[in-house]
DNA sequence: ATCGATGCAAAGTGTTTGCAGCTGT
DNA sequence: ACAGCTGCAAACACTTTGCATCGAT
């Protein structure tokens, strides 16, 4: 059966210093096989229960921490309460769609940022978000 | 005693919808009377029972909220779980130190932004937020 | 067999709500 | 006096933690 991405992505967690169990696989195994995705940690445990594979909630959270110390995922500040975790991460930004609590990539080409302000002293920049929010026009 | 300004609170409030009550007054007058400042629910709740005017936490959350509405302050979705309030509402972008909590303006000015993506069909732009992230430098 | 990972439920945060009593007009 | 506020405590949503059991090496 198709075993060689389970390879693959076992490979990636053990390089990682994770032990490659049953549902980190499976959480990997969904996070990565679909392109880039936004997702919140609710989103993905019922994902996984769909695909059979019953984790409870708080390995969600732990695996998804675990992931982002690790570097495979990202974590994304877009709205107060729920966290998004983003599995692209290269340089980009997002769109919001105020409401509907979608997220949606914007290649960072597709931006132009120029005369970045320089930091207070002995600060150095980690990391630039752009977050364009979006709303529904009224028109109709 | 120093009116003059409490009066105008008042007003605004007033033109706002609000009833100008002991609170309000209060809490708009410490958000306000200090210049751009950016704050959680939490410190303005501190800072209101040090100046004497003992308010429960859910009249913050609530006036907060009523004064977003308003549009005397705006949300900023800085960092997951809390929200911070900015007091200042006019365009401009915002540093975020890390681990600290701590958020600084940044003019609109010293920021260029162009290029802006087109929003997909139906949606227009109610917002740029772009939040530069801090970390102190390792070098020492 | 060992040490780390998992599941559950309980504990934490930050935030919201319901309702009795208080206050501004 | 009335409608609208306020305070308290209880309810909530999301997240983290403690501990006994399970699983990968």
């Amino acid at each position: 059966m198709a075993h060689v991405r389970e390879v693959s992505i076992e490979t990636r967690l053990r390089d990682c210093g994770l032990r490659p169990t049953r549902q980190r696989i499976a959480l990997a195994d969904l996070l990565f096989a679909k392109g880039d995705r936004h997702l919140t940690v609710e989103e993905l445990h019922e994902e996984a229960v769909e695909a059979g594979v019953p984790v409870s909630l708080a390995t969600v959270y732990n695996t998804l921490h675990q992931f982002t110390e690790a570097g495979l995922v990202r974590v994304l500040a877009v709205e107060g309460s729920r966290t998004y975790f983003d599995t692209n991460i290269s340089d980009h930004h997002h769109f919001f769609v105020e409401g509907q609590n979608e997220v949606l990539d914007i290649p960072v080409s597709s931006i132009q940022i120029g005369n970045l302000p320089q930091p207070p002293e002995g600060m150095e920049i980690a990391h630039v978000d752009v977050i364009i929010r979006l709303r529904h026009k009224k028109s109709r």
